[in-house]
DNA sequence: TTTATTTCCATAAATTCCCATGGCATACCA
DNA sequence: TGGTATGCCATGGGAATTTATGGAAATAAA
């Protein structure tokens, strides 16, 4: 059974785009690539397709293959396969992590989700995200409020429930 | 039927934010790893997400990938999913007990429970809550009170037919 | 040769590791 | 059966590492 990522904490983002991984994650990242040994920086892939999505997706190199073999099995040519290959393959980078724990994000992506001076990471279970500390605590808000409303009871567990399948909007 | 956490107890939080785990607890932490073997310290979880909750609470890793699989279980992208996401593995913290039985609360644990100089721990089956004293108290007084008041009859046990799941909002 | 990338040091603060001590229990023993 | 040994438990203190983050030097690209 895979290591899962867990937690969120944000970071600074120099003006090379430099930003630390936070260390529980790395340490995620390195289980995750089969290549990693020892000393060595663990490579890990960053998904920034999804036009309306807010927020860059990491992968460890174990998860990424995971999704690139479901896509092969979708019929060559379908519209979802090329969809997603497009997502996943076109529109997302590998990287190493530096010595040092860190990841570059090119201007590219840190346009897509607006990141100035600071990033935040938050565990997502087999994948993170990287968000815009604004626009994640508006994402939070969000979602904390509709728990509240939702969740009449004390426990959120509860909507494990719910086999309501409420819309899979955006 | 995996063992379960039983009894409260206070214990001291020093300056680094260290706390011993009651040693009780540890027994069930262990049992609960399954990577836990002979001399080595447990891991465990504590989830400190939900914006009303006014307690952390722990899990062992067994409890918590149970809970991880059910939510992999739910529509991906769904809001439910999302939600539970987000408190489950975004706002929580994998970390090992020490050598010595402790764990050590981060600054933004403490300051999520208003934890001072001490914490209680308290079982809840198959996961334990921790509090601040205080608000431990005031909890436990409300609670007594709508038992008082709920409870014409004399054991409390009654309350197992009412299949009626009121709420106990605090 | 300018601008943009990488690499390679540098360091303060945070976190982990290691060792130490007083209390309590329970076990052991003469 | 009074006394002593043994061992776990709760807590403290300080040293040793690891992080997060900044800046300069070295390379590559335009």
């Amino acid at each position: 059974m895979a290591r899962r990522f867990r937690g969120e904490s944000v970071h600074k983002v120099d003006g090379k785009g430099r930003v630390s991984i936070p260390a529980p994650f790395r340490r995620v990242l390195e289980e995750g690539d089969p290549d990693w040994t020892d000393g060595l920086s663990p490579n890990m892939v960053l998904v920034y397709g999804g036009k309306s999505r807010d927020y860059i997706e990491g992968y460890t190199m174990h998860s990424m293959n995971e999704v690139d073999e479901q896509i092969s099995g979708l019929p060559r040519g379908s519209r979802s396969r090329r969809a997603l290959e497009l997502m996943f393959s076109g529109q997302s980078v590998q990287m190493s992590v530096d010595e040092t724990g860190r990841l570059v994000f090119s201007p590219k992506l840190r346009d897509k989700i607006g990141i100035k001076s600071e990033a935040v990471f938050v565990a997502t279970g087999d994948t993170f995200q990287i968000w815009e500390p604004n626009a994640y605590d508006t994402y939070v808000e969000k979602l904390e409020d509709w728990i509240e409303e939702e969740v009449e009871d004390i426990d959120p567990l509860t909507l494990l429930d719910n086999t309501t399948l409420d819309g899979v909007e955006e």
